[in-house]
DNA sequence: TCTGGGGTCCTAGGACCC
DNA sequence: TCTGGGGTCCTAGGACCC
């Protein structure tokens, strides 16, 4: 049996956590730039703001009635990693699916109800954010639970008789059918989950593939993915970010590209991996039709895999050099790290042999923005300390209440 | 005026191998 | 008349997740 432990309205709720005015009210928490509300109280959506909606979009008459903050997921994510010491604690596996969510396995629990209960309300009172559990034979029925639990008063829902209990379960609501699948879905008839439960696993697998395939089969009760305790090693590393104003001087650019990078690697080093190739990318704004759209990316490979931040950056500005083209207003910027393997499980150069210069100088780097706060040490390629004319709106940022010395709340 | 960011998996098609 | 079969690797695009 596996349990689906989820925060409410997580990011809500984590704003409430420290600011108990909000409690009651109408919050909606917007995503980077101040752009698309991300999450919503059960007040906001009562108001009718629908998940990912630009906050301009909403009518003036219901946004001047909540209560609105930049994301700030610094805080998200100290939280989010309380709730799933408090899991670890009380459970002997514990899958992290997202920052809000966590796979659990009830193997050894006697009373699954009561256990998920009593999960609840410790997580309720040693953090403030409230949880609901899903419990089912298989993970794409925990996930229906869950949201089942949502509508319950106890917070906890089991899913033991699917057939019975999903005959009135949108499809859209299942996981893994999006809205393209939704569409097609429809188009056959398959309007809910029982529908789709009930499918011919032939006509299915032909026409949609075999990921869908699965989830029929988890929706039967055949368990087709298990719990993945360890995080799996990354792939790709990421790193982009939409910019407050349109930039159209290269330097501009070179900077925010730059700044993308050394974040990139610092998370690269964290994870302990190294990366074989960079790849930069560069928008114009996507949404303005009539403006002059140029959308270019480029990758590179290294020599040797490398977590420097320096090879990363040379490698990153000549990739972005090369694609400039004046007369366009760019948007948004992004750099993605490639082929990440594990420190210690790397190709040998056989030429160069290890740079442990290059390691000690970037573990140096890491432990004094670690100890002294990140931008301490920093690269002028980047424009750092400089606050860029690019940079991020986030005009209702709260503090960090849990990770900067400096910002903890008083109580007085 | 204003529209997020970071991931994964699957499939089809092309190039290439013997 | 009549031109195979089986495999790998890579890439791009599509779909999904939160």
């Amino acid at each position: 049996m596996f349990g689906l432990v989820d925060g409410n309205n997580f990011y809500a709720s984590c704003e409430r956590v420290f600011q108990p005015e909000l409690i009651g009210k109408p919050v909606v928490v917007l995503s980077n730039n101040d752009g698309c509300c991300i999450a919503r109280s059960d007040e906001a959506k009562a108001l009718g703001v629908k998940m990912a909606q630009p906050i301009f979009e909403v009518a003036p008459h219901i946004r001047n009635q909540l209560i609105i903050r930049s994301a700030n997921f610094g805080l998200y994510g100290d939280l989010s990693g309380r709730i799933v010491t408090i899991l670890r604690d009380l459970f002997a596996r514990v899958e992290v699916y997202s920052i809000d969510e966590s796979f659990i396995s009830f193997e050894g629990v006697r009373d699954r109800i009561q256990a998920a209960a009593e999960a609840r309300a410790r997580i309720l009172q040693w953090t403030g954010i409230p949880c609901c559990v899903g419990i089912a034979p298989t993970k794409t029925l925990a996930k229906a639970a869950n949201k089942l639990a949502k509508k319950h008063p106890s917070g906890v829902s089991v899913i033991d008789n699917p057939s019975d209990q999903l005959k009135h379960f949108p499809v859209a609501d299942v996981w893994g059918v999006g809205r393209r699948l939704t569409a097609r879905l429809g188009e056959d008839g398959i309007l809910t989950a029982r529908n789709l439960l009930d499918a011919n696993p032939d006509t299915l697998r032909a026409r949609y593939g075999v990921t869908l395939a699965r989830t029929q089969r988890e929706l039967q009760g055949l368990v087709c993915t298990d719990l993945q305790d360890a995080e799996p090693d990354r792939q790709q590393i990421v790193c982009s970010r939409s910019f407050g104003h349109e930039i159209i001087q290269q330097q501009d650019l070179h900077e925010a590209v730059a700044t993308f990078a050394v974040m990139a690697c610092e998370k690269l080093r964290a994870r302990r991996l190294k990366a074989s190739g960079v790849w930069v990318w560069l928008n114009t704004n996507a949404f303005k039709l009539g403006q002059a759209q140029y959308h270019p990316g480029k990758a590179m490979n290294f020599v040797a895999p490398t977590s420097d931040t320096r090879e990363v950056l040379t490698a990153a500005s000549a990739l972005t050099r090369a694609m400039y083209r004046t007369g366009y207003q760019y948007k948004k910027a992004g750099v993605g790290l490639l082929d990440l393997t594990q420190c210690d499980q790397q190709q040998g150069d056989l030429f160069a042999g290890e740079d442990v210069r290059s390691t000690r100088t970037m573990a140096v780097l890491d432990q004094v923005n670690q100890k002294y706060g990140r931008g301490t040490l920093g690269f002028a390629m980047s424009g750092w300390r400089r606050t860029p004319q690019w940079g991020m709106r986030q005009e209702n940022l709260s503090k960090a209440f849990t990770t900067k010395w400096d910002q903890l709340l008083r109580v007085v």
